[in-house]
DNA sequence: CGCATAGTTGACTACGCTCAACCCTGGTGG
DNA sequence: CCACCAGGGTTGAGCGTAGTCAACTATGCG
């Protein structure tokens, strides 16, 4: 399914072209301004990709992990516009922009594997967007919850790493994550241990997943 | 350049495929659930796409003007995620999503096309994500003062809708964003005739967008 | 000329941020 | 084995800013 994850199998033009790449964890892979001469794909590990935003806050743009990839948008543009840092040791599979392009022509399966991907990325941007502008933090956290739990088709989330980054991910302090999880346990509508959270919520596949709820 | 908006130019195939539609401003074109069929570009015209969010609140996804597509995502799923409204009389260029995903193959130029468009989007997003973390709202509206004046390469930025629309389009409600220009105003950095919005900050162009403020 | 809508301004409220203290966990070394 | 330490996590108090509601003004159109 996924062509971008096993480039060996592709014409030896691409296969030549392709390189790998460890980084480990805190190392920065670019930054904004650097040129974009290459697309990225997560083997594994995570990667972070940022903007600085007055002084010193930064701005989580988007977290690539494993089998994900990022920079798509450098494809189009002279520099990037983010900065990528891994937050883990990492390995990534580098594809050079230009030789992508010019093998993206012949070969349909790459250009649609990278368009679903694009496609994926959008619609992750579109509800990280959505959740920005739930302004009370435990309905983010809550909404935010429930999308996890449903992409996984599970009722338990677990978070991977510190809740600090999680938090700055929602577009909150980790003191505000914090309440609002509490708040969601006395609410009863989630049971915690560590970071480890179950929805209890019934309704957790359905109600206010936007699809429909306005209409009626 | 913008295969996308000339489909005639294309292959019998697709030519037959295409419709092209009108839409009134206010109606909907589809609503978040709806099957997925097609993609769309709006050849004049202005498309919102937003979700709800809790009862009566709605959230801007996308704002999709003349010569841009939109529901890309729409390719890959199903259903569509968001609704769809005209903001203005429209003309739409339809693309069946199985014509048009059977006709990438051989049209590596259209695919081009499209990856660009999404590209753009993803770097749109993004700029989104990132206003919507700039919490004061007079910084947040200069902040997207700038983005508009650079892509435009001047130092006016004339809103072509009710800034109503424009808050809503920040993050914000009407009467902040009222707040925040009149402030910008009182301080000296913009001038304001009605909806024409004049930069008087000669740092316009390079200072905090992002580029490599942080790095020095 | 008036009506509808957009835009502005004010007073009040509510929520998240900041800063600070405290707790808890895991890892390290004596 | 325990003391210690560092980091994440939690909780509290006070502040600032955007949202809300409401009144008023300006604008454009019939």
């Amino acid at each position: 399914m996924d062509l971008l994850l096993s480039p060996d199998c592709l014409t030896p033009a691409l296969r030549d072209a392709v390189t790998y790449r460890t980084i480990a964890a805190g190392q920065t892979l670019f930054q904004a301004g650097d040129a974009a001469s290459n697309l990225f794909v997560v083997e594994m590990g995570r990667i972070q990709l940022f903007r600085c935003a007055g002084e010193d806050k930064l701005v989580t743009l988007e977290l690539a992990r494993a089998q994900e990839s990022f920079a798509e948008a450098a494809l189009f543009m002279e520099t990037y516009a983010c900065t990528a840092i891994a937050e883990v040791d990492s390995r990534l599979i580098v594809y050079p922009k230009s030789t992508l392009l010019a093998v993206l022509a012949d070969l349909p399966k790459l250009a649609e594997a990278l368009m679903e991907q694009m496609a994926r990325k959008i619609q992750s941007l579109e509800i990280s967007l959505e959740l920005r502008d739930i302004r009370v933090a435990h309905r983010r956290v809550l909404q935010y919850l429930r999308y996890q739990a449903q992409s996984q088709n599970q009722t338990v989330v677990s978070f991977d790493r510190p809740l600090k980054d999680t938090a700055g991910e929602l577009g909150m302090t980790p003191e505000t994550l914090s309440r609002a999880l509490t708040r969601l346990e006395h609410e009863g509508v989630i049971t915690r241990k560590q970071r480890l959270i179950t929805l209890t919520d019934p309704s957790v596949f359905n109600e206010p997943t936007l699809t429909d709820s306005s209409v009626a």
